[in-house]
DNA sequence: CATGAATGAGTCTTCATTCAT
DNA sequence: AATGAATGAAGACTCATTCAT
């Protein structure tokens, strides 16, 4: 983790430059001047654009992976832990999600491999969830990595839905909605 | 619609280098030596690079809408409608996954907003029938947005997630889990 | 051999350039703006700085080589060989002195090994004339590296003073010079 | 002379890197690490990299300049005092070869005025001898300017083309040859 | 004297776009 | 319509040098 990274001020300032512009159109001297540093002192810190670029993915999914953890310590029910996934990561997009953003484009661009080997902790989490769920026999017989996928791509898609139609994230009644449907499916 | 693009073969090729390699790393040499063809003949039939882009994802959606539109005709139960949309998307999926991974890339980068106008007719016919379905009480009272972003999220998400897993979509299998899932929840 | 270097004009730019100001000291914008040619042209032509100057390198040395056999056509006396190749020397130094300090500079920098093999063939004739002339008893019992190494060190370093205190050199003078001194030594 | 060349190891290593490296590929950074100091306190020492280069370079000549002198002491026979010069150049490559290649370098580079006059208490050692070997008989009519700078290049070529080829410089067989060459030239 | 984080001018290189043929 | 050589604006990256501590 680089450690320039951590003054969350920063870190933040660079993750919706990205977010916003993406990968290409976000210059060097764009971050630089943002940051309000001369542009060869990013390169004092990280290596070249690319480990920027990843370091502020890497310490997004951190956050997001310990925000999770630590919701989760100590519960029993099935049905409450997929509730405090819906809710961890519902949260975590509503205060991040430039970093939503830039997740998603790379899911599905040509740094998807690289993405997923960073989200391996994150997903382990619900993987686990998902199999002692089905062993309880409290969800349906699926592949865990289908079932995580389908949660994760509702609740993502919806919540950016969301965001870009109200310009902020109602919580609330994202959960809601997202619980509903995860729980029960769309049908009457 | 430009008519160099209905070419299929063309079409796809363009299509295929674009999402495999990204919008910016996609280079008109890149292009033009794919198609056989000198670069600047590109600027013959395309104002510029965003145009070419552009032309691409257009002609991909129209082939969807085409797709779904003719698939819906005649069908009257609102489950068949609903089934028949999944099933209709898994399908295009399976032929256009290139495209597939295009369209999400961006509807999370910064061309979003020109994806969702693109997108209009398609979006259209989902919303409504899933209005339909409300009226009919078939269907939950969901802010029909948010019901038609939840499906669309999970059926693509499913969809490249199988395929970054076997190369190739199981359809009939991902038709299933995905009618189930949208039908029912994950909930045993 | 790159074609854009038979232009004997350009070529000799060039080398000039590279020459009086070294590898480093050249900007690609100075080659440019002295061709007279945008500095994207060059990389029409040539794949980077280091291959536009090993191009120049390659084909000087190439005019060298080819100057020499054609010279030693048809000769056959061993002494006559030496006078041949001292005077090709002389003579293609006036023509190219630009080159021969860069020859000479990479000779002792960080291309030499790369320079040895460019000089190969032109090498390979020198020592295939001084291992004939030890068999016929002409000359001393040396070895052949080190006798041309001497020759080849003796004309340049030789040449290069006077062009360096003279502004030209004077050919006639320092064959005359070069010959004595490499067939009898400075002793009187 | 900067006194922190004095420190004889600091200086060969610092040598050794520009010799290897060529000045503009060596960095400040390098220095500063290979000498296990701050890159900071070079500039207290030295003005700039320049001034460090040619701080070097002075060092390497000036010693190479009291070692010639003092080997010449009491010399009376212009040849034993050639035989002297040929020596001490050989002796000193072997030791400090790593300079040999900056002076040859920079001889041929755009350096060659400042290298000129750094030598010139050198040269003009061997120039005063040379001109003694004329008025005496002892050696040939030659402009002692190309005398010198024939049999310098002779020497510095030789002698790099043996470490080059065998890693170290075998002294004794180089000044043999040498002198042979030197003295009656390559005919047998 | 020593440090090392910060600087920013300077360079190479890429690539979409143009245009004479 | 087609070509492909030429263009030049734009951007990533380097590194000698400075200066507050």
């Amino acid at each position: 983790m680089n450690p320039y990274l951590s003054d969350k001020e920063k870190f933040k300032k660079i993750a919706l430059l990205f977010s916003t512009r993406g990968y290409h159109n976000t210059t060097m001297d764009e971050i630089a001047s943002t940051l309000g540093i001369a542009k060869g002192t990013i390169y004092y810190h990280f290596k070249n654009k690319e480990e920027l670029y990843y370091g502020v993915i890497t310490e997004g999914i951190n956050i997001l992976t310990v925000q999770l953890q630590s919701a989760l310590t100590g519960t029993k029910s099935f049905e409450e832990k997929i509730r405090i996934l819906i809710s961890t990561q519902v949260d975590y997009i509503a205060e991040y999600y430039p970093l939503a953003y830039i997740y998603l484009r790379e899911l599905y661009g040509n740094r998807r491999e690289q993405l997923l080997n960073m989200l391996n902790n994150y997903l382990d989490v619900i993987n686990d969830m998902l199999i002692e769920g089905m062993n309880e026999g409290a969800i349906k017989q699926l592949d865990p990595g289908i079932a995580s996928s389908s949660i994760f791509g509702m609740v993502y898609t919806t919540a950016l839905h969301y965001i870009s139609l109200y310009k902020k994230l109602p919580s609330q009644l994202a959960k809601r909605n997202l619980e509903e449907i995860v729980f029960r499916g769309i049908l009457a």
